[in-house]
DNA sequence: TCGGATT
């Protein structure tokens, strides 16, 4: 063996030599291989292979050695299915490594038993590799993510978490830029029947301290599920799936911005003089209803991940409503000089309210702010609109659903105390008034897809941050306040 | 009560 494999690398006279020994095929045609790939064993049958063959992976072949120098030297262990020496797509350049598939799988593991690390091939200074290739066992029916752990927690208190249920290939805790525990973690066992049983035994099983849901045990995700989850990220920061780009026609976008420049008309009067929440609150429903409508149509089909919680009163009337008021009057089409109703009329008109539940008293601090709300929405209101919203909202803010993204220190907002109907969507338009929200998210209890009443806002800037934390801190809905305060700083404070 | 995260 060490014999064979040093002649090999001396090219192309020791390679005749090999030829000869018997197990090298077609001598005379080995000086003019392309090279491209392979090659049975016997060209004059129909290559087969096992049908649970193993795709070998070589490892640390030398650059000077091609398929037809390296045929000899597999051919030992059986026939040759393919042999590929991997090159670069682009220079062509040999990379050192090649595929190979026998015929038989008995082949491929005689051929990993003899060869695997035993040898280190001439001018390399590493043991070639033989083993099964990446793409065999993808290492993902055996691999599992495993979720809601402790951030404190290393790979070592990961590995004997779950080393009891099988050989433990690989740990790792995923980690921030600044290495700081996702609180999330990777571990490949050698079998499937392994990741099986650590999963039947420990997800679900124990909460971390911390953690805000019990553990996580579950297989990673295949490649096609992650290519999906990238693609999904870069269109969500492309703004490829905003909603409200689709179902409508001509009018859509006419009637899209009708009521964002409602919305923002009652936010900037919200904010002309002191700031007034229960104002900027109803501008930030008028601008949730707009959504809302929109969404209706593209975003129901689309968004799964909104599934579940439906604002009872905000969501539910306003979906059917399409054709209803706001659907023929606000948005036939027609320009709001000329059918004299503006859409903030006819969303009110059609008795969407959020919270249908309270009486609609006077002291009902919402009741007060529709009530308010509606002397702007009206006719006369109009012309003066434009001036206003174009020195307040140059642009209107773009409402594109965000991926859950941070701001910069001093713009993130933590909210508690949230109406248990308010999803992400519903978090973002009550504070859209203040500034562009870059993102918003709700959090969510796992499993029983229950609000937690608490989520996070980001702006873009601290301004619109210190805006609405004045403006909603406090501010009252239903029998309760929300509390509103800047998240603290992911790094810092460490009590010890 | 401080983001359900993906080599």
């Amino acid at each position: 063996m060490y014999i064979k494999m040093a002649t090999l690398a001396n090219g192309q006279a020791d390679n005749a030599s090999l030829s000869t020994n018997g197990l090298g095929s077609s001598p005379g045609s080995a000086g003019h291989m392309n090279g491209l790939s392979h090659s049975p064993g016997n060209p004059s049958t129909i290559p087969m292979k096992d049908h649970d063959a193993i795709k070998l992976f070589i490892g640390q072949i030398p650059r000077n050695l091609d398929e037809k120098d390296l045929k000899p030297l597999f051919e030992e262990f059986g026939k040759i299915y393919e042999l590929t020496v991997l090159k670069d797509r682009f220079t062509g350049m040999h990379k050192g490594c090649a595929f190979l598939t026998y015929c038989e799988r008995e082949s491929a593991l005689k051929a990993q038993s003899a060869l695997h690390e035993q040898k280190t091939l001439p001018g390399m200074n590493r043991p070639i590799q033989v083993k099964p290739a990446d793409s065999e066992s993808r290492g993902e029916d055996r691999k599992l993510f495993v979720g809601m752990l402790n951030k404190q927690q290393s790979e070592d208190d990961v590995r004997r978490l779950f080393e009891a249920f099988g050989n433990i290939e690989e740990c790792t805790i995923l980690r921030g830029p600044d290495g700081n525990s996702k609180g999330c973690a990777f571990v490949k066992y050698s079998s499937h029947a392994e990741a099986q049983a650590a999963i039947n035994a420990l997800h679900g099983s124990q909460t971390m301290p911390g953690a805000s849901s019990s553990l996580v045990v579950k297989f990673a995700d295949t490649d096609k599920e992650r290519t999906m989850r990238r693609m999904q990220q870069m269109a969500g920061q492309m703004g490829m799936f905003n909603p409200m780009a689709i179902p409508f026609g001509a009018y859509g976008a006419y009637a899209q911005a009708l009521m964002q420049q409602q919305a923002a008309l009652m936010a900037s009067v919200a904010q002309g003089g002191y700031l007034n929440p229960m104002a900027a609150f109803a501008a930030a429903q008028m601008q949730q209803m707009a959504a809302l409508n929109m969404n209706g149509l593209a975003a129901a089909p689309m968004t799964p991940t909104s599934g579940g919680s439906t604002p009872p009163g905000i969501t539910a009337p306003a979906v059917p409503s399409i054709p209803s008021p706001i659907g023929v009057n606000g948005f036939t089409g027609l320009p709001p000089q000329a059918n004299g109703q503006p859409a903030a009329e006819a969303v009110f008109a059609n008795g969407i309210h959020p919270y249908p539940a309270q009486s609609p008293t006077a002291a009902d601090p919402l009741q007060q702010a529709y009530a308010g709300v509606q002397q702007y929405a009206g006719p006369a209101a109009y012309p003066a609109a434009y001036g206003q919203i174009s020195q307040a909202f140059p642009q209107p803010p773009p409402m594109i659903p965000q991926q859950q993204r941070e701001g910069p220190e001093g713009c993130n907002l933590l909210i508690y105390h949230l109406p248990q109907e308010f999803g992400d969507a519903e978090l973002m338009q009550m504070f859209l008034p203040f500034g562009n929200v870059i993102s918003s998210k709700v959090f969510v209890d796992r499993a029983t897809n229950q609000s937690k009443c608490f989520g996070f806002v980001s702006f873009d800037n601290p301004a619109s941050a210190q805006t609405a934390i004045q403006a909603m801190n406090g501010f009252q809905i239903g029998m309760k306040r929300l509390k509103v305060q800047l998240k603290r700083p992911k790094d810092a404070n460490r009590p010890y």
